[in-house]
DNA sequence: GGTCGCCCGTGACGTTTGTCACCCTGCATT
DNA sequence: AATGCAGGGTGACAAACGTCACGGGCGACC
């Protein structure tokens, strides 16, 4: 019996996942939470064999998740699910120990055999999406750009972003200037969008 | 039985919401489509008693899809299923004839007996929904303010926004400036943040 | 007819932003 | 030892931004 850990924020979609595999005569879903900062408590409790994540989920992403649960618990296969197919979540996600990324647009008899490849030990991506991620490349960002970008989102001015960040303010309008020249953007915000559209926020 | 049309577009979400429904025994999906342009057609071929939509499709919106529906299937009851719990949506289904308005936040359980109350002539909203719906209020934005605001997410300047808005640089930028006092943000970005997370976009 | 809100526009003003040149420190590469 | 790059910082400058006061037009409402 394989049993699954599944983490998802919308409860009927979770619910409808939940009774769809338990319809397989293998697998058997142990748990269920909502919250991306449950996952790790969760999975605990109850030592699945292969846990489920959604990407966008309240308190913490799948993405960071599963890197907690790959530390704490190292037999644990991890399996990403999510909507979008942005490169740069694949990259970070294989990077970080997963054992595949599926999306949400593929059919749903996909999941009970992804979960089994990946007790076997198999590495399971979607193709279309394994190409995408090819082609796409690494970010050009050094990775204080990477953070002070990542910071702007929450804070709207450079004085109380360069507060938060404990940098002078002229700084920060440096690694965002350059930020934005990698990026050819004329805008903080433009840079925020196309970073994000590129998966490497 | 009760005959069920099924529309969403993420597969493996609809294929699981299918599989639900399938273990009710008094419920069958006769049809299933993925995009929003599809669903006429689909009920016209399958004469479903319900019709379970999404709202964001590719094609055309569950909301219009629905307007269509009423026309084109007076006797088909029409449930919306969605993520957001914007009013506006609320408010636009209920006036467009759906029968009921549910949150993929709500427990899997609530569907099938959702559909069943929905097929007694029951209108069926979710409580928690339609609470928030009259908490949050309306939109203190003009329907002006709301559009520059909207079209700023995807124009750098205000001489990009003055473009495409066909509207005068100095225009966009009061529209802006009374939308950002109206949200108390002292930013262009901060006023779309907060206008996204409360709904208004 | 008057008032109000929304819409569009102009001009001015101070602030913030984005860019650039230039400084310095480390650290890894050559 | 020399070179290059990431990081941190300063100072200056033009451009963009946000605010304000003010003008006009239009429709709704009393």
């Amino acid at each position: 019996m394989i049993r699954v850990l599944l983490a998802e924020d919308q409860t009927m979609v979770r619910g409808a996942l939940a009774s769809l595999l338990n319809l397989e005569p293998d697998i058997e879903v142990v748990a269920q939470v909502s919250r991306g900062d449950e996952v790790a408590a969760a999975a605990a409790a109850s030592v699945p064999d292969v846990a489920l994540l959604d990407i966008e989920m309240p308190g913490r992403t799948g993405l960071d998740a599963a890197d907690e649960l790959a530390r704490a618990l190292p037999g644990c296969r991890i399996l990403i699910l999510t909507t979008f197919g942005r490169p740069g979540y694949l990259r970070r996600a294989m990077e970080g120990g997963a054992a595949g990324f599926l999306l949400k647009d593929a059919p749903a008899s996909e999941l009970a055999s992804a979960i089994r490849r990946a007790v076997a030990g198999e590495r399971v991506v979607d193709p279309g999406l394994a190409a995408a991620a090819l082609s796409q490349g690494e970010s050009p960002l050094t990775p204080r750009e990477h953070e002070v970008l990542r910071a702007s989102r929450q804070h709207a001015t450079v004085a109380d972003l360069a507060q938060a960040l404990y940098l002078s303010p002229g700084t920060v309008r440096n690694h965002l200037s350059s930020a934005m020249q990698k990026l050819d953007a004329r805008n903080r915000g433009e840079a925020v969008r196309m970073a994000e559209e590129q998966g490497w926020l």
